[in-house]
DNA sequence: CAACCCACCTGACTGC
DNA sequence: TGCAGTCAGGTGGGTT
């Protein structure tokens, strides 16, 4: 998936489209569920509405919806799994490709595509009143960039915890969008060994953790995110990250820093990379 | 309740 | 050529 700054790179396609607000005619559902049932009747309730604004929260998008005048009043959520994306096709012959499953039809010709061959996405609606307590979304932390991510918070958070730090930093309780590469590609930068315990980070780790990943994330929104086996940008344009990733699924290869073999190791069940000469 | 395991699902790749 | 096994960007539910 798509961490955050695939995420934003589709969501900055998206207002594109909603520069000249089209109308969402029809909310086409090929089959009832993705990773959770689809709430068919809640969704077309949005059918007729205009397409005001696009926002990100977290790795989930939020297409602003409104059905008079101006004023975004909710709309659709949409979170991209491990292998979702959204395109746009001008011609519904075109919207026939395997794992096609939900088609959004625009008054403009445009149609939205949700292709998601494994299907761990969602969709699902949002509205304004009830946002902040949306059960998808009222467990997660702060975005990276809000004031309330800080190194001082990252410290003190993790005092208690005996996780390694990798694992520790994907919580998205404790900061959002941090994904599996992006941690890799932080600790890497920080010079910090994923696998230390969290409760042992210093403060000045925590500092360069901070950094790392405010650095991190915006120099791969900068490229366009990263393109692995299935991302796509929403105007079909490759992002170009993973050519500059400095250890994610680069096992057994040099560091490009001092040509030490990069490590693969398990952590949080999840593959993490690092070299162990940049990192202690 | 932090930490861990697993399921969800398809496709790409590896090794025999 | 085929077949079994492994792994993949995420998340949430269940169990120690």
């Amino acid at each position: 998936m798509p961490e955050l700054p695939e995420v934003e790179v589709v969501k900055r396609g998206l207002e594109v489209l909603t520069k000249d607000r089209p109308q969402l005619l029809r909310i086409e559902l090929r089959r009832p569920d993705l990773r959770d049932p689809m709430p068919a009747t809640a969704l077309q309730s949005w059918q007729g509405a205009r397409f005001i604004q696009a926002e990100r929260r977290a790795k989930y998008l939020l297409l602003g919806l409104a059905h008079d005048g101006a004023n975004v009043t909710g709309g659709l959520l949409s979170h991209l799994g491990m292998s979702g994306t959204w395109r746009l096709e001008q011609s519904a012959e075109n919207c026939d490709r395997i794992h096609d499953h939900v088609l959004l039809h625009f008054s403009n010709n445009q149609i939205m595509v949700y292709n998601d061959p494994r299907r761990f996405g969602v969709l699902d609606v949002w509205n304004l009143h009830t946002l902040h307590s949306h059960a998808r979304l009222a467990h997660l932390g702060p975005e990276p960039w809000d004031p309330e991510f800080t190194p001082e918070v990252l410290f003190a958070k993790s005092r208690k915890s005996r996780t390694p730090a990798k694992v520790f930093l994907m919580d998205q309780g404790l900061v959002v969008g941090v994904g599996n590469i992006y941690a890799s590609e932080a600790f890497f930068q920080a010079k910090v060994r994923p696998q230390r315990q969290a409760g042992r980070l210093r403060k000045e780790d925590c500092l360069q953790l901070h950094l790392a990943v405010l650095k991190v994330l915006e120099s791969a929104i900068q490229a366009g995110g990263s393109s692995l086996k299935d991302f796509y940008s929403f105007g079909g344009l490759k992002g170009g990250f993973q050519d500059s990733h400095f250890v994610y699924d680069r096992a057994g290869e040099l560091c490009r820093i001092c040509n030490t073999t990069v490590r693969q190791i398990v952590l949080g069940g999840r593959s993490s990379f690092y070299c162990p000469k940049c990192q202690v």
